[in-house]
DNA sequence: CGAGATTCATGTGAAGTATACCTTTAGGCTTAA
DNA sequence: AAGCCTAAAGGTATACTTCACATGAATCTCGTA
């Protein structure tokens, strides 16, 4: 039995295909980042007053899913902090925020209740007022001199479920502070964004802004290349991989973290196949592998509500041939299912907004239409893939006993 | 035949409720002097 | 008497409910050509 075992981690050992698999992932900040020089440059200019403890302006980043943006920020946020260091100073801090739905930080106390926490304080999950918890806060920054760099990521998303009220609220601050300044960085997917703000916010978030463009397919192949080379052993890629990974992302509007993901995972599936080579068929694969696993994840992450409402929608469709639903389709199966698995039934008012935060998360695609005399209603589509839709299904009937 | 009124099935906003949790405060108990 | 603990009081955020009004195109109504 263990020389057996040896033989499987022997060939593991031998056949390993990564050098340093953690160069892949999202979270690695690499030392030289590929095509985006001016606008690390440009990031740079307008934080650099920070340095010398000047308040540096209010910045806003716009730019598609994995076109670096919130790379480029972490960058010059380490060369700042490595410079202060230098400086034998610590009166800059950066905090950094996301405030993706479903995250921790998705309501105006939860964000505070972050910035709270990355400053070095705690406050309760609930119960206390939020402007004693904005006090705390303007406390905490303000006990001794200091510049704070608050970077909110992903802000089109807090701000589209609940209000901009806290950005408000947020650029005001610094007018409550004696010795401390803040500045706002603001992350946002959307480029439509800036639309939905109130004006005021606008003008005060908006000082500085700064546009990133999706990558064409060269220059993810770049990145990829520069990644690889650290990554992967020598000749561990078929010459055509990172091409194609390339291609795939490039049709998902550039998108540089899916290229990475795509390479990272069909290294691993390649390596687990005990292949000497990752080629392209792994990448294909790896695609089907990384859809599923992301979406898998965010519907085993739900709610029991949620899910007992994505299930119902998921029912209707099995069993009904149709492509669509309206809301009162999905909230009766919905009733039948809680009365079989013994769950408290929600108002059709809340189903429906649960239905809509569904369609946010982008599980489903919803629009609102009048059928006439038959009403006003959602037309619900299910947007899970027939690929996954079993594994789906099992995940929820797992999670709800059925 | 066509303009306007009706209608249906829900969307949607506002206000209210239940629950879980927080701080403050007052009273009671313990402890040390 | 001082210190500490506990329970009650008073307050909030969040998830959900209740109530009430808003929607918008298919369909109906009815006056008119």
């Amino acid at each position: 039995m263990v020389a057996k075992l040896d033989k499987i981690f022997d060939s593991f050992v031998k056949n390993r295909l990564f050098k340093d698999k953690s160069i892949l992932q999202i979270s690695h900040t690499p030392n030289n980042i590929t095509h985006r020089d001016e606008q690390i440059e440009e990031v740079a200019a307008i934080l650099a007053p920070a340095l010398t403890g000047e308040k540096a302006s209010n910045l806003f980043l716009f730019g598609k899913t994995g076109t670096g943006k919130t790379l480029c920020v972490k960058y010059v946020c380490d060369e700042m902090l490595k410079r202060v260091k230098q400086d034998g100073q610590d009166n800059l801090k950066f905090v950094y925020i996301n405030c993706k739905m479903g995250k921790a930080a998705d309501t105006e106390y939860r964000i505070l209740a972050e910035i709270i926490k990355g400053l070095g304080g705690s406050v309760p999950i609930t119960g206390l007022p939020t402007g004693s918890v904005y006090d705390k806060f303007k406390e905490l920054v303000d006990e001794r001199k200091q510049m704070i760099v608050i970077i909110l990521d992903e802000i089109d998303q807090a701000v589209k479920k609940n209000s901009d009220s806290f950005l408000y609220s947020l650029t005001r601050v610094n007018s409550d502070l004696k010795n401390s300044q803040i500045s706002l960085i603001g992350i946002s997917n959307s480029l439509v964004f800036k639309d939905y703000l109130d004006p005021r916010v606008r003008s005060s978030l908006g000082e500085e802004e700064l546009v990133f463009p999706s990558y064409n397919a060269l220059q993810l192949q770049d990145i990829l290349k520069n990644r690889a080379e650290n990554s992967f052993k020598e000749g561990a890629l078929d010459e055509d991989v990172i091409p194609k990974c390339a291609a795939f992302a490039a049709r998902e509007h550039g998108d540089a973290r899916r290229a990475l993901d795509l390479l990272r995972v069909a290294g691993e599936v390649a390596e687990r196949e005990g292949s000497k080579k990752v080629i392209q068929g792994h990448i294909d694969k790896a695609n089907d592998k990384l859809e599923k696993d992301n979406m898998l994840e965010a519907i085993k992450k739900q709610p029991i509500q949620f899910q007992l409402v994505l299930y119902s929608i998921m029912k209707l469709y099995s069993s009904k041939n149709k492509s669509s639903f309206f809301t009162g389709d999905v909230f009766r199966e919905y009733e039948n299912l809680c009365s079989e698995t013994k769950n408290d039934v929600l108002t059709q008012r809340r189903v429906s907004d649960i239905i809509q935060e569904f369609d946010m998360l982008g599980l489903i695609n919803t629009e609102v239409i009048s059928k006439g005399r038959q009403g006003r209603t959602r037309e619900i589509k299910l947007m899970i893939s027939k690929k996954i839709f079993s594994n789906a299904e099992g995940i929820l009937r797992d999670s709800l006993n059925i």
